[in-house]
RNA sequence: GGAGGCGUGGCUGAGUGGUUGAAAGCAGCACACUGCUAAUGUGUUAACCGCCAAAAGCGGUUCGGAGGUUCGAAUCCUCCCGCCUCCGCCA
């Protein structure tokens, strides 16, 4: 959500930042309805004092003075409630469509409609250009996985990872929670579970014409399966004003994830690459509300996630994400992309952005600072997700032989030089 | 799942229809005073919305949330959400 008074003082920028985007909304007419509605507030404030002036005046009086004062208050309380009645229903739609309305992303987000257009920012490591194995044979010859009971138990995209494949997961999470823990970020194990407000709150829900709810599981009682932690963590603050001392709040947020994966039922329908249910460590941060505090946060979370993959000696490349593939309340994303020999390709492993105020106004999440209050800053950037890592790091280090090398700073966690 | 109870300001906690945005206490802040590291006194301290360039100021809203009854609701009614206790079940 943006400020009402920003929008209307900067209502082409916004226009423009939704079109870079790729987002419909109608601009003209929020501020045409919010005109309306200030208007009618007005209206029915003052009327409203008149009311409760007269009302006051009620318990004062006795007997026919006060039969007839009541009957002329309550015509003017019918007036009232009619003017209230308008008032709502204006600030229904005004709500909505300050919902949809997206954050303005960064100068520096290129132009584009999709990840074909996002921008290689850099690389790191040694590609393998050689295929080998892919990962799915890997699995299979290490007898770490099996999809076929997978999907007989959970349905299409459902697995079981077993022996070296669930210990290796492990041992990854586990690398990942200490490598944060040791910068500071406190560790959490975060619902995956949440209630509505905290899918609107971060962007995922967006307006009436955003259709992101597709991709979300809902349950019988009307709570959601999230995506990932940074719903949860970011609800974990909602309705809080903190003090300044308090920044930056690092987190790192372990939970299950949960994706229906609606639009996009004909790609990577085998294996692990894309499934509903997996795991991930994810990176939250609140900071204090100062666009350089965001940028600095913003590349340290990306760089803690490339020293993952540096310790667990995958090639990747960061790429900046153009303008048509963020999120309604990014201002910048970069995904970091993992190689996979197999497909001869980098693919989405991470993706790192920040918000500036966006999802705190949502949420409401306010510091102290000096007499003022403000809205804090959020980030997140993915720190681990499996089983999709796997993919990566199977084929990356596999051998001729089809072993499979677990690089030295891992081998603490699991305790290893080789599978196979 | 069954039975009961409860949700008031940063915290504790009064308040069952008419200046109660809300007593009192604690905590915080400011000032005063005392020479001893703290006590005492006085004052002060909520958020949101609108008018305003902004501040001040003025008006409005807010006692878990949404509706309703009433001239008037923290107080009465309905639904929802959350929390607690006991029983049941259970990793």
């Amino acid at each position: 959500m943006l400020d009402i008074k920003f929008i209307r003082g900067n209502a082409d920028l916004i226009k423009e930042a939704a079109k870079k985007k790729h987002f419909n909304c109608d601009i003209d007419r929020l501020l045409a309805i919010d005109e309306k509605r200030r208007a009618l507030i007005a209206e029915s404030d003052e009327m409203r004092r008149v009311h409760k002036e007269a009302s006051e005046l009620t318990a004062m009086l006795q007997g026919k003075e006060r039969e007839g004062h009541v009957l002329k208050v309550k015509g003017d309380k019918d007036k009232l409630s009619h003017k209230e009645f308008e008032l709502r229903t204006v600030e229904g739609e005004f709500d909505e469509l300050m919902l949809s309305v997206p954050n303005v992303p960064d100068p520096s987000v290129p132009e584009g409609n999709s990840d074909t257009e996002n921008q290689e920012l850099r690389t790191w490591g040694k590609i393998k250009v050689e295929h080998g194995k892919n990962y799915m044979n890997l699995m299979q010859a290490h007898d770490m996985l099996d999809t076929e009971r997978g999907s007989k138990v959970s349905g299409f995209r459902g697995y079981f990872l077993k022996n070296d494949g669930a210990l290796l997961s492990m041992a990854l999470w586990n690398l990942t929670m200490e490598h944060l823990v040791k910068k500071g970020f406190r560790p959490f194990m975060a619902p995956a579970l949440v209630r509505r407000e905290n899918l609107v709150g971060t962007g995922w829900f967006g307006g009436p014409n955003n259709p992101t709810e597709e991709d979300v599981y809902k349950t019988q009682d009307d709570i959601y399966l999230s995506g990932t932690a940074e719903v949860s963590m970011m609800g974990y603050h909602r309705d809080e004003i903190m003090n300044m001392d308090e920044f930056p709040k690092l987190y790192a947020a372990f939970s299950p994830c949960y994706r229906r994966e609606a639009g996009s039922y004909g790609k990577d329908t085998k294996g692990i690459f894309r499934v509903h249910e997996f795991f991930k460590v994810e990176q939250v941060i609140l900071c204090k509300a100062d666009h350089q505090e965001s940028v600095r946060w913003h590349e340290e979370l990306t760089k803690n996630s490339e020293e993952i993959m540096q310790m667990l000696e995958i090639p990747y490349r960061v790429v900046l994400n153009c303008g048509g593939d963020l999120g309604l309340g990014q201002v910048k994303k970069y995904d970091i992309e993992g190689w996979l020999p197999s497909e001869n390709k980098y693919r989405e492993t991470h993706s790192a952005s920040y918000f500036h105020d966006f999802q705190t106004r949502r949420l409401n999440i306010k510091y102290r600072d000096g007499d003022n209050l403000k809205f804090a800053h959020s980030l997140n950037n993915t720190a681990m997700a499996t089983p999709r890592i796997l993919c990566m790091f199977l084929e990356n280090h596999q051998n001729p032989d089809s072993s499979i090398n677990i690089p030295k700073a891992l081998q603490k966690f699991f305790e290893k030089e080789k599978i196979g």
